[in-house]
Parts: C-alpha cells; structure tokens; sequence
DNA sequence: TTTTATATAATAGTATTACTATTATTTTTG
DNA sequence: CAAAAATAATAGTAATACTATTATATAAAA
C-alpha cells in the first residue's frame, strides 16, 4: 500500500494493555519484536523472558505493557484486525456496483498480505502468518466468554459485520449471510495455512481462496 | 446410532500412543476420563496430574500410554476422525443417487453429535465438543509438518478426501473440490463455536451450519 | 508352586514457565 | 534542578510438563 495517510493510527480496545505500547519507542519494540519471535519460534514456545533478551531489555518492563502474553496475542490480533477493516473500508468504499464492491471485498480479506509501509514498525507479512497459525488460540479458551464481555473482540466481529453488509446489499433475502461472511474469513486463514502444511487437503497452491 | 457391530473397533496410527489405551482398562479409564476433564477445564489447563488425581491412578502410569498431553490430544483426535469416517462410509454406502448421497455426507460431517452406544467408554458427544473446542489445537504447531510426515493426520485427511469425492461424483469438472471439503469440515466446527460464543457472527441457532 | 515378567504406583527431582514484588537506576517533564 | 514517571535488575513463587528410580501388585510361564 503506499502512503495515503501518514499520521494513521490504529486503534486497539484499551482494555488490551497495561500501556499503550505505541506511546513509547520501548513498546514499538515490544511489538515489532514480538511479531519476529512469533514467527520464529511460534507463539507456544513464546514467552516475555526470550523477547526482553531480544530487545536489550527486561522481562517485567514487558509486563508493563501487557498483563500477559494472551493479551500481546489479543493485542496483534485486533490490531491485524482493525488494518484489515481500514482496508476493507478504503478499497471498497467508491466502488458503486453492488457486486464488484462484494469482491473486491472478499479479495481484501482472503488475500496474501503485502506490506504497507504507513506502519514502519509492524511487519504486516508476518503478522498474516501470525493469524494464520495463531489466531484461532486467541478465542479458542475457557476464558472467551468473559473476554468477549470485555470487548477484546469487537473488531474481528465488525469486520465480519462489514462483510455481511456487503453481501447482503448484493443478495438482500440471503438469510445465512453472517454464515458465510464468518466462513470466507475463517476459511480463507485455514486455506492458506492448508496450503503451507497440508497440501493434500487443498486446491490451493500459489493461487489462493476466493 | 443403534448397536449394529458390536465388537467394532476405531483404529488410531500406532504412532500416536506408547501403549494401546484399546489393552487395558487402566488405558480405557485414562480415555474416558480425559475426555471429562478436557471438557471440565479445557485442553490448556489439563495436566496429567489432574487426570491421575481423578482416575486415582499416578501421573507416571499415564506417561507409560501417552508421551505427552499433546499426543493424547492427537488420539482423541484421531479417534474423532476415524469414527466420522466410520459413519460417512457406513450412512451414505448404500445411497446411489450422487446428490443425495451428498447431502448425506455433508450432515454426517456437520450436525451436532448423538451419543453412540457402540464405544461404552468413549463420550462421543463430549468429544465432539473437545474436537470443537480444541481440535485446531493439534495442527497449529511449529511441529505440525514432522508430524503430519509421521502419518498423526491421516485419518483426518482421508476424511476431507472421502467427502470430496463425493462431491466430484456429483460435479466431476469441479476444480476446488478439496477446498470445499475442508472449508464444510472446518466450517461446520467453527460454526459450532460461533453459536456457543459468538452469536453475533453466525446465523446458526439450534439450526446448524450445512 | 515358584519364578519371572509385566503393569502399575509411589516418590523424588528438574528445567522452564508465567508470573509478582521490591528496589534501584535512568529519563522525562514541570 | 527536583519530582515524577519509566525502565531495569534482582529475586522469588507456584505450577507445569516432564524424567528417572524404585517398589509393589498381578498374571503368565516353567
């Protein structure tokens, strides 16, 4: 993507973090980090003691940012989210052709990520691969109810909200619209982790899910 | 389902355990129970030791069937898939007619399980729930392609390739027939999860997802 | 029946994890 | 420059996910 907007912010539910991890240079680096070590040794094997060591700094200096890493985990999940509802806004938003704006739309949230440089210390390639592999244990715990009541998923859920909007302009009578918008975002992170490992189960190669 | 073969056994890759749980009743109490456990207090809080607690057996004494909760999680996994593709081979074998046949196959895949009579030490419908709750579990790992070489998926595999052939029966020319397959396996979980968490994403109610 | 093998239980121990608490030091700001 | 805020260092904890060793019970073979 080039650069539009270059004073953009995105905006996480605040109840994520302990701090706002963009309102230092320590938290940029908590988070760009973290991105990088996720990728590298997964989100199992993650924990704050490995990034301190990575970022020159401390363990409980990480603390102060995030309660835990579930939370850093809800933090880059709902920030992925909320860059792909700007997207999915931006792109689709002057196309007037009910159909065409549907998919475009489906494109924006089943395609392989490229980079966009209006956010200079995320890695939005990684951070794609770190959905793909690990955002299923964001919600996937005994906790998610509780969490769901304190808003840690609000903008997962209105991105799939958007994309039943966009369909149902399309197709106003479907009635399992939030099904399947639910199902192209899901389906489309599973497809592409199935092309990366299970390559028996999938059609797709270097030619993705929509 | 209704008792029919009576000494019917599920068949899991002899990789995945130490010791058949299948030999012995110690092997079979470990089964049952974790399946209530798992249930009780999720996959992530499980620990060995609990389930020793419960089944008044020693933590050790699991070790000697399963290496580790991981592997037990990849039986009960397994154990899943086979008998899915027990019921899809057994419910649809004698429907000629490609469609309806189809349909059939796609119920089996998705609907909300019925206990089964033929396995007394097994829950079947608390294992769906952990199949549910968890099943994404087993493959989102850094170790996920060692051990999809070591044979740890094959039965769920096969599942996805039975259900697609299905499909290819009704519509030969039809190119994504794999992704469809695990999109309507995979789907239908998610589903699941969506109707018992997040009901604001999905349409399903006490109506399911096919 | 005794031996022997096997299964299970009990006990102890380990490195690591996911934290919390306290204090010291550095940096920022008023 | 002082006070406040941020960060770093250190130490400590309960629990986890194991491994290893030894003891005991039980079943099968000689």
């Amino acid at each position: 993507m080039n650069i539009l907007l270059s004073n953009l912010k995105i905006s996480v539910p605040e109840k994520i973090y302990v701090k706002d991890p963009e309102s230092s240079d320590l938290g940029k680096r908590i988070i760009e980090n973290s991105i990088l070590l996720i990728n590298e040794i997964g989100f199992d094997d993650f924990t704050f003691k490995k990034l301190g060591t990575l970022i020159g700094s401390n363990e409980s200096s990480i603390y102060r940012y995030f309660e835990s890493k579930h939370k850093l985990l809800l933090y880059l999940s709902s920030w992925y989210w909320a860059w792909i509802e700007y997207q999915l806004v931006f792109e689709t938003h002057s196309i007037s052709d009910k159909k065409e704006k549907l998919v475009k739309a489906i494109e924006v949230v089943s395609r392989t990520t490229e980079e966009d440089s209006n956010f200079s210390h995320i890695n939005e390639v990684l951070l794609n691969q770190i959905i793909i592999n690990e955002n299923s244990k964001s919600f996937l715990t005994k906790e998610v109810d509780q969490e769901n009541k304190e808003g840690y998923f609000v903008i997962y859920k209105r991105v799939i909200q958007r994309l039943k909007t966009i369909i149902n302009e399309v197709k106003p009578e479907y009635e399992f619209a939030l099904c399947l918008a639910s199902t192209i975002i899901e389906g489309s992170l599973h497809q592409h982790f199935l092309k990366d490992h299970f390559t028996s189960i999938t059609d797709c190669k270097e030619n993705i899910s929509p």
